[in-house]
DNA sequence: GACGGGGTACTCGGATAGAGCTTGTCCGAGTTAGCGTGG
DNA sequence: CCACGCTAACTCGGACAAGCTCTATCCGAGTACCCCGTC
């Protein structure tokens, strides 16, 4: 059960992005370089959330990635599920549609008292990430390190792409 | 973030263990006949089971796996981390160090707040996981089909091995 | 000097290969039960 | 009849392949800018 690598990339992108003059777009090449990850596979990464309405692409000069929206609006979740996809990570067979009484009307997903404890800690897990904004993030690291969002924004104007 | 399909088979074969008689051991044969899984292969989450104390096995005629302790004393994080591995599903690589001001001393999965919010969220499920107790799911289902234990120790000495 | 059109460079987007882990299978080491034999 | 040793079958345990997802990369479609020519 191991994540994707490219939560973390996301996640760091994002709150990146968030100390960037709105209205100016980013390039996947320059998020890229900021922690010396591959681009194009990090650029796969924001393709997803664009999909995922969390962030707005534009192609061409002067083009490339912003927030679709407030980060007071994007939770941890929302970041992580466009990457992972919105699968919980207990996946349940039904295999007691093998054992004695199975039964191939019944929707052991909901019955099984065992797929119902795990996906109890899936929503646990779930609302946890829910209950955590990038705002909220944010504001934290700026409280912790004031000179992030400067130091953020010299470096990515600074970088090549 | 897709767990291991693993994990569905060795909850159920705990549970299933739970019901038989103390002292009798059950062959992994016959505990993957249960469900028609493949033997080979559930013999191998079984070894996991008992190389974290969960279950104890005994080898030649006669021999199989039993749970190692009460049922009370096994929770649902137990087994899951048996087969999973104890690393957290969000791995931190620590890509802070390539960016602005990156400290080749300093550990990041404990400064990072971005790290720091996943890791949250997997306390969260873990606590949840770790609250619930074989025991527990034992009680319930009993509650819920009565027939059940009888079922599967009927079911479990019919099947041949 | 102002406007319009074309070319060009730049960006994302999806289609295309390679590595690592999960899944699946096999055979050998160890152990116990049963049986035969001898006392 | 009882005890002992041997045989033989059975079980786990780890070593050995195949499939699939994740990782990584590349090139094409689209777009905005810039330059040049014309009015």
């Amino acid at each position: 059960m191991r994540m994707s690598e490219g939560v973390e990339w996301a996640l760091h992108s994002c709150l990146n992005l968030s100390w960037v003059d709105s209205g100016r777009a980013v390039t996947a090449a320059k998020l890229a370089a900021f922690y010396e990850l591959p681009a194009a596979y990090l650029n796969k990464q924001l393709q997803a959330l664009t999909r995922a309405g969390i962030l707005s692409s534009s192609s061409g000069p002067r083009g490339g990635f912003q927030l679709a929206r407030s980060p007071a609006a994007i939770t941890l979740l929302d970041i992580v599920t466009a990457i992972e996809g919105p699968d919980e990570a207990f996946r349940c067979d039904e295999i007691l549609r093998q054992g004695p009484g199975g039964d191939p009307e019944t929707d052991y997903r909901q019955t099984c008292l065992i797929s119902q404890g795990m996906r109890r800690a899936d929503i646990a897990w779930r609302r946890e990430l829910a209950a955590q904004t990038l705002a909220d993030i944010k504001s934290s690291v700026e409280q912790k390190f004031p000179a992030a969002p400067l130091s953020t924004r010299n470096r990515l104007a600074a970088l090549r792409a």
